[in-house]
DNA sequence: GCTTGACCCTATAGTTGCTAGAGGGTGCAT
DNA sequence: ATGCACCCTCTAGCAACTATAGGGTCAAGC
């Protein structure tokens, strides 16, 4: 398989490919006559797990890490179960920053659509001071 | 005032400070006879109002936008009011993504404690196609 | 046999929003 | 005069790609 085939199977683009080899998660492949990449089945499962696990949003250094005990088949479950676990908790976080952020906004928009920006509540709320300080 | 001072008063970072200035959301202060950068109230408000929109998850590019609109007081407020919807927006399609990682994470985790990698659940969850034809 | 076009190669620079370092100058107190 | 905290500019680094420049390869069509 060339570069481009396996960009397609995964759905990933030719450049990350390469960008993923140069980051040392896939191996240098076997390279043809014209010094083309040549990949086969176990390169699209590997690629595979990596963006599955990259979409599950896992860093690169998580997911180098998940490789390396995917590998070893015969390890306890429990090293892979702590990168999962810490990661949901960084997801989680994430979701509460974003939710408390998401509210602050909804809060200000919407009062003021018809007036000048000297009146308006979003610009206030983002000058406390002066906002604060003028009326 | 002096960058130490503002940055200690904006719970900014002297070197973010210069960076905004580079990105053109400060404007080059006055400088003293040494060479130091001088503000006053003026930037430390302005400072004030990027560090707060920074903090409600707007970009650069939409904090240049938000001061741009702020300084043109006579503006409609419309204009305001689309730039924060569409961040309103962006943030919670953001949630709803990471919402959903958490849940397929959070499926997966805690099945297997204790065994092997072998039958690890969360990395068969991650080879989709190994995990598929085994057993 | 020769050209066209799609594909591949390497190497380097750009993106966002900072942060950290090198290598120096300023200003004040002791 | 010397130590120290602070300031200056310039450059490089982080994640995780993406894009560009400037080439080489390969199969098909004329």
């Amino acid at each position: 398989m060339k570069i481009g085939e396996l960009a397609r199977a995964t759905d990933t683009k030719v450049e990350t490919i390469r960008y993923y080899e140069g980051a040392g998660l896939l191996a240098p492949p076997a390279r043809t006559d014209g010094n083309y990449r040549s990949y086969g089945t176990d390169e699209l499962l590997r690629l595979s797990f990596i963006r599955r696990a990259r979409d599950l949003g896992f860093s690169l250094d998580e997911v180098r890490e998940l490789l390396a005990l995917a590998d070893d088949r015969d390890q306890p479950c429990g090293a892979v179960d702590a990168v999962a676990s810490s990661h949901l908790a960084t997801i989680e976080r994430k979701i509460a920053d974003l939710s408390q952020m998401r509210d602050e906004l909804a809060r200000v928009i919407g009062g003021c659509r018809l007036g000048k920006v000297g009146d308006c509540k979003i610009i206030q709320t983002l000058e406390p001071l002066r906002g604060a300080s003028r009326r």
